[in-house]
DNA sequence: TTTTGATACCTCGAAAACTTATGTATCTTT
DNA sequence: AAAGATACATAAGTTTTCGAGGTATCAAAA
């Protein structure tokens, strides 16, 4: 079904920053769908991991926020700031470049369609 | 030079059991002078990971041990079990699925040559 | 109408995997 | 003689994430 996750470890930052370059705006539970739905299941944010992710995120100054109301439920938008795209195209191309690495070290070539 | 090792977290069993896969034996030190030579520095393994994550590999079954001696210095040599092989098997195509599924989902295609 | 499930936010303790530092010892090269 | 490479190992601390728990709104089904 899912990765065992210690895979996933190291890549969310990169995750949410991409998907945050991608879109105008997200919101933390958006973001879960979204890559559940784009990953197949595959890959499964967990909101524990996330909203503690995005406060650290804001506070480095990489995302902003705002908040809106639909009804009475509160929603809050991140969006990405310029710091954050720097960070977001830095670590991208790193996680490539590791991929790369990975990729000859193990010789999976021939695996990765 | 290296990466942000974030990244590296959660491949080490799978490299440690691919690359036994590929050699009949190999001891520590060497292991890591051979990802070292590989990844062109890219990837260094640290050996207090990767001592710990031996012991622990052999504990499980998946490698066995045999030591040697070249003059007085120790040397402990690790052979993958059939057991290991299946484990390595697994975590490589696993391993594999992730890769697609990440570059999938941010879109690291064309930065992926 | 009540209850279930989805939406939407959040925190916190515990686990896992690693880093950095430290330790021991041998061998080789300067 | 000292420094650097070889070769093993442990241990405290950090980071990242999981799993569990908490609150609340809204829609749909029972």
């Amino acid at each position: 079904m899912s990765f065992s996750t210690e895979l996933i470890k190291g890549t969310l930052r990169t995750i949410i920053l991409k998907l945050l370059s991608n879109n105008d705006r997200l919101y933390g539970y958006e973001l879960t769908q979204m890559v559940k739905e784009i990953t197949g299941g595959k890959i499964q944010i967990t909101e524990g991991a996330l909203y503690p992710t995005l406060h650290a995120l804001e506070k480095e100054g990489l995302l902003t926020t705002n908040i809106e109301y639909i009804g009475k439920r509160v929603r809050k938008y991140y969006h990405i700031s310029k710091a954050g795209i720097e960070t977001s195209n830095q670590k991208t191309s790193e996680l490539a470049d590791f991929i790369n690495t990975i990729t000859l070290l193990l010789d999976l070539k021939t695996l990765n369609a």
